[in-house]
DNA sequence: GCTTGGCGTCACAATAATGTTACAGCATGC
DNA sequence: GCATGCTGTAACATTATTGTGACGCCAAGC
């Protein structure tokens, strides 16, 4: 569940309303106004899938479907290249640029959503069951007991949000989870203007951490947001 | 929970999509393409109940159910045929082998989920423990007489509903029920809006608990629900 | 180093979830 | 029919959780 999207539009209604449908329907929307930005993000985070327009300021769309596709990082993420009114060629080149799909705009926000579904289906995988245990070294999740252990010791018991925020960005070890995000997955909640989420985190990590002000698994991405680490950087 | 689910059927189209759908509804789908290999997995997996389509390539699913209804191993595993077009004679037959329901095709999907939930709910999701005595330290629970001792010392009395919530939750220690699960498995009802499941298990626990406010074994699981614990947590 | 904005943390109020009791409707057995 | 015990609902009491704002510290950029 909760496959990460990449959003890069430059317009900010598009960006705006789809976000707030795609998280609407289960997804966790990342998202870049220009070519650049949408870039460097689709390195950073790794997400699932990528809507890219075409028509970008800074770096077109085909240009960064093509230097996706070179970096092997990047290289299997599948791509729905979203076009001005149906242009054939370049619907054409885009599928050859390596783009899974392409959905001329102004687009049903129905089809869309199909059309990632059987994207993501195609690809495959990309969909760690929810009720998986999750295991990475000696730190475990349970979801069945809702429990966590780290080396078959029993942390302390986390409440309902703190066990899922700490589940979801554990199904997505190394992925950088933006506050917004997590309050919109684990809270339903739309905009962000609280200090919830870091609250929630201190929480999790005063349960689960050996040492709370140097989180191990939970760790802030600076001016962006947390992510869960599974491997251990270095040596204590 | 996840009942196991072993689908026999020579079409790869209705496995395929069959497979899908039950999957994202929780089940943990097998399956096989023709009938001997239905037959070696019946037995091999035990599933929780086995769709069985009538006219198979190898061995027909007449044969199958016969062979798996002498098997005392498998001879509880409940079976929905799986027929074409509505045929009575087959219908009949295959009831009186042993099936437990039919539906023929091409089915709706939907119809097939309640009717297979209805039959795991008949054979009350028929795990092989579901009739065998429970115990856990000085916790007992005798299915036969639907009692509950603790300690060598029969408790209250626990009525229908009260033995049934308790025996459902007690077969899978740890793990932490929501109340729509449970006020669908013993209730049988669909929507969650009333506090039955609370009153229910407040219920239970004047019975069982030595100290229902600070319950043992039935304890809350504060914004999910609620979970049997098995073992002691801490010396008294 | 200094500034600036982001972040960690705390205590407490607000909220939502749960515990508890009483009661009326039903089914059951006599 | 009548009595009895089981059940679900509603209302009220009780908590655990959770959001907020304030305050202080820390990372990054200059």
């Amino acid at each position: 569940m909760d496959p990460h999207v990449l959003l890069v539009d430059d317009e900010p209604g598009i960006i705006k309303g789809l976000s707030h449908s795609l998280q609407r329907e289960g997804y966790i929307v990342s998202s870049a106004g220009d070519g650049v930005e949408g870039l460097r993000m689709a390195r950073e985070i790794s997400p699932d899938l990528i809507l890219l327009d075409l028509m970008l300021p800074g770096l077109d769309g085909l240009s960064i479907c093509r230097k996706l596709r070179e970096s092997e990082k990047t290289d299997s993420i599948p791509i729905i290249m979203l076009t001005a009114k149906g242009d054939d060629v370049d619907k054409i080149v885009g599928l050859e640029m390596g783009a899974d799909d392409y959905i001329a705009k102004p687009f049903n926000t129905r089809e869309l959503l199909a059309r990632m579904k059987a994207v993501l289906r195609r690809t495959g995988e990309h969909r760690p069951d929810e009720d998986r245990p999750i295991r990475y070294g000696e730190f475990r999740i349970d979801p069945d007991s809702r429990t966590v252990t780290i080396s078959g010791q029993p942390t302390q018991e986390l409440s309902a949000k703190e066990f899922d925020l700490l589940h979801l960005m554990a199904r997505h070890p190394g992925r950088v989870f933006e506050r917004e995000q997590l309050l919109d997955s684990v809270w339903g909640m739309e905009h962000y203007d609280t200090r919830t989420v870091d609250v929630c985190v201190g929480r999790v990590r005063k349960k689960i951490e050996r040492d709370p002000t140097n989180p191990r698994y939970l760790v802030t991405r600076w001016g962006v947001g947390y992510s869960f680490v599974a491997e251990r950087k270095d040596a204590p």
